[in-house]
This record gives C-alpha cells, structure tokens and sequence, in this order.
DNA sequence: TGTACATCAGTGAACGCGCGTTCACTGATGTAC
DNA sequence: TGTACATCAGTGAACGCGCGTTCACTGATGTAC
C-alpha cells in the first residue's frame, strides 16, 4: 500500500516505521519457531531477528502467546487449504492423508505447536485451539461421508485422523528410519483400506 | 535399609540426610510433570517439593536434562511391563492397543515427555531416547509376527503404532469428546483389523 | 567400646542469564483547515 | 501549498522474576584400628 520512501534517501534503509510489521513478526517467529522448536519461542529473539526492538511487538499483539496463537491459525488454515487441493478421482482418502503428512513433516514445529506443545495448558486446552485443530478432521470426516455407514462416521473419521496423527509425529521424530518415506507412510496407509487382516474384533 | 533414627529423637523429625534423596527427586519430579506439563519441570521446583536446597539434587543427577530422562527410562519401563502382562488370548492385539492408550492416558505428560515435548532438539533426537520409545514398537511388532506376512511386518506394525500413538496423543489433547472413551477407543481400534472397507489401493 | 578420619550428602549464598512486560518517550505520518 | 496537531508505531531503560548451576562449606555416617 504505502512503500514511500523518504525523498532524502534512495538506498534501502532503516525506516523508523517498518510498513507491515505484523506480518514480519509472524513471519520471523515462524522461522524461528521451525529451528529451535515450539518451547523455545521468544518474543525478544524474534524482535531481534527483525533487528527491531521487542516492546514494539506489543503494538500488534498483546503477548508472546498471541503471536503462538497467530501461528497456530495460520497452520490449521494452510492444511485445510492443502487437504482442500487434493484434487478428486481414485484414491482420494489416501491421498490426502498422504498431503496430511506431508504437511506435517514439512512444518514439524508449526505442526506441534499446533496440537499444543510450548503453549501454556490453559492456552492448549481452551476450545478455541481445539476448534482449529478440529478442522482437519472435519475435512477427512467430510471425505468419508459418501463411503461409510453414518453410524461408522465418526468412528472411522477418528480412526484415520488418529492413524496420520500418529504418523507424522513418528515420522517428525525421527523415530522410523526408512529410506523412502513417501513410500513407508503410503504403505502405512493402505492399512487404512484393508486393515491388517485379522478380526480384532472379538473382546475380553 | 538404614532407617536409623537419632536416638535422641522419636518423631519423625527432618534428617540431614534423606535416605534415597534419589527416588525421591524422581517422584517428586513426575509429580510436578503430571500437573504442570512437560515443559514445565522444574529442578528448583522438584527440590522445593521434597524441601530440599536444590543443589542437593547434584549428587543423584548430573543435570535437570538427566532427571527428564530418568522419567522417560521410568515410563518406557512401565509401558512395556503394561503391554507385556496383557494376557494371551483372543483380541489380543486389540486389547494391547486398548493398553497402550490407556498407559498414555493414565500418563499424559510423561507421555508426552517420552515422545520428546519439554526436551531439548539434541536430547529428543538422540538416539537412547529413540531406542527407548521403540521398546513400544517392538512389541507390537512381534505380537503381530505370527499373523501376518513377513513383507507386512514392519509396515503393518507402523500402521498400528501410529494408529496407537495418534489415538492416545488425540485423547490427551481432549481432541474428542465422546463420553466413554474406552468404548470410543474400542472402536477406533476395530478399524485396524478390518479397515475402513474402502479399497485406498489404488494410486494416482 | 572408643576414637580418628575419610567419605558422603546435605546446605546457603551467589552468579549470570535471559526472559516477558511496562513505562515514559519520540519520531513519523496523515489529516483538517 | 503550508501548517498545526492528533494519532500511530517505533525506542531505550528498567522491573521483577525465576531459572540452572557452581562454590565453599558443614553435618552425618561408616569404618579401620
């Protein structure tokens, strides 16, 4: 909107007005958040990566928590978007618990803040956060409709969401060592399909 | 072992020393765990429990990273004892993932804590701590290696793990409110064994 | 049984640190006239 | 086009805090003789 520069300067320098430093901030924070880890976020270093001094953050958030909250909204609205785009045809639950994934272990620290960790308890459980996170299943329980029984909806939706969960924060871990992880987790996820094979289903 | 009293006293009045200071950080610190978060463990905090100076705590560990990792030795222990004694019979790989869900939901910070939340990057990512949460792995593996086909076994026990490990961390979150949640665990994990009767086979 | 002494397991004080946040301020911007 | 002024978005300094850890110490214990 408004990129004047002041007429006495035409080099790129230091404006004591910074133009968008919501965004900036959003964006440093982001950054930051991939390389340290979701408990190491800080309000100061982020000040500091944008070489800006940290109470002029408090002019666009009101604390350190919001800006983890801002993150967080921004990743419940780019997985919607990126299982959104899965386009129709065959195959189409699998491959968007593929694109779950996928997102997942492309944003691991965005991905974990987002169910929760580094934020305080009250903050992970308020209904609020719940609510984003519950965006995902809504989708995958969205995809099932048409293919499974209304009583077996929310059972089913909560078994696959449980399954790419799972799944991206082993993989996030580290805790399998494959070779071709696209490969493993499409494996892993044909299960879904057939199951493993054997009645589980008789108890006690 | 040495309960000794000073024979000038006869009621249980404050001893220089503690008897098993040890243990006694290690419950203390699981204590603080479970109600403040993993993130939260404290060594000064842990000390004050047990009202104790805090430096003491450097005679039983080298380091508050240390008595984090006890805990997670603690629980890795406790979970595969859990799985272990899960009686043989019918639904037996269901009722090991109903066990598994129900050690984490007992749990939830140590849970978490065993999975990496409150933990440096270095820490979460070396490979003791891996190994340790692997121990879950391989008992699901080999419980499934008698039903399954040998080109399966890993996948089919990735598959199930996830599916455990997403269900119990959703569960934790509060992420579902159903009211018996044993049931609606119960039910997630029939899927496993049937899977969603939907061919997700076939690809691109 | 008594004593000297090494060792162990506590202690309080202090260090250094970095954090989130508040405060009173100032520079820059945009608008009314 | 110029000027006065309200508003906005920065600033540096400071507050208060609690943390993990180190240090030199001391009280208690157990053992050798």
């Amino acid at each position: 909107m408004k990129k004047v520069m002041r007429s006495t300067t035409r080099t790129t320098r230091k404006r004591y007005h910074h133009g968008d430093l919501r965004q900036a901030l959003l964006h440093a924070a982001r950054e930051m958040l991939e390389e340290q880890g979701p408990s190491s976020l800080g309000l100061r270093e982020i000040a500091r990566r944008l070489g800006v001094s940290a109470p002029s953050a408090y002019h666009h958030f009101k604390s350190l928590g919001d800006i983890a909250v801002a993150l967080v909204e921004q990743g419940a609205r780019e997985l919607s978007t990126k299982l959104g785009a899965v386009p129709n045809g065959n195959g189409l639950l699998s491959r968007t618990g593929e694109a779950y994934v996928e997102f997942a272990s492309k944003n691991p620290a965005l991905y974990r803040l987002m169910f929760g960790e580094g934020l305080t308890e009250e903050t992970r459980r308020n209904t609020a956060m719940i609510d984003l996170r519950n965006t995902a299943f809504h989708i995958i329980r969205s995809r099932l409709e048409n293919h499974v029984s209304p009583a077996d909806l929310n059972s089913g939706a909560l078994f696959l969401w449980s399954l790419v969960h799972g799944a991206s924060l082993l993989l996030i871990d580290r805790q399998f060592d494959t070779g071709n992880r696209k490969l493993a987790i499409r494996r892993v996820l044909q299960f879904a399909g057939k199951g493993i094979g054997l009645k589980l289903t008789s108890m006690q």
